[in-house]
DNA sequence: CAGCTTAATTGTAATATTGCAATAACAAGA
DNA sequence: TCTTGTTATTGCAATATTACAATTAAGCTG
């Protein structure tokens, strides 16, 4: 036990957890947020902008690379961070399709 | 160690990754799914359309509940559930705001 | 090459989440 | 009241996540 049973629920539903996961901790979001202001690639500083330990970033950003939202590619000494757009207009798509318009009149008890 | 330092983050930030957190589960997915596509109060059910243990669904519902996405009326013998609609629609202006548009021609190397 | 800088990896501890059996609550009907 | 049906709670085990110190890796510069 303990693992999540994901054999019992459709693809769909479980692409929409892993996305949903991977912004589920405030670091991750501090990140992607930072990296949509900036629109641009950014190297180095996300440590100071995070306030977390240098391993403990690494493992957000990793996490956050894992499925492909953010891309990191090696400058020299350092690594650029940028947003992968194709991969944020699918959770952006997804995430729209999850929250359909609900009818608020008829819906609720 | 091991708790998330959410005292770095803005209240934005640990409101996105909360609202993420609640959806971060194929169970809760599905079960939310499941309300909407109904668009009424549903009252039993659930536990045979998600294949999981009585305990188990029973707690997905009251994660749900918590943040208030969902809510529960008793209904007798039963309980009725359903999208709380406005907290649905913050859900979803929150995330439209995060999931804002990313130039897809500048911003990565 | 030696030293410096920056990021990734490893190892480990603390905490959180997931899942279910057992049990409890609670209302409706016999 | 006793039973039945339905949901919630408790307790516990398995797994996952979060965090960081220590270390490693890898490129740059003198």
């Amino acid at each position: 036990m303990g693992a999540t049973k994901t054999d019992l629920f459709t693809k769909q539903q479980n692409d929409i957890a892993n996305m949903a996961k991977a912004i589920a901790h405030p670091a991750r979001v501090a990140i992607l947020q930072y990296l949509v202001k900036k629109n641009a690639c950014v190297t180095g500083g996300l440590v100071e902008e995070l306030g977390l330990a240098q391993p403990t970033t690494s493992q957000h950003l990793k996490e956050l690379k894992n499925v492909g939202i953010i891309q990191g590619t090696i400058e020299g000494t350092s690594v650029s961070y940028c947003i992968n757009p194709k991969v944020w207009k699918q959770y952006k798509d997804l995430f729209n399709t999850f929250f359909k318009d609900v009818n608020p009149e008829d819906n609720c008890c």
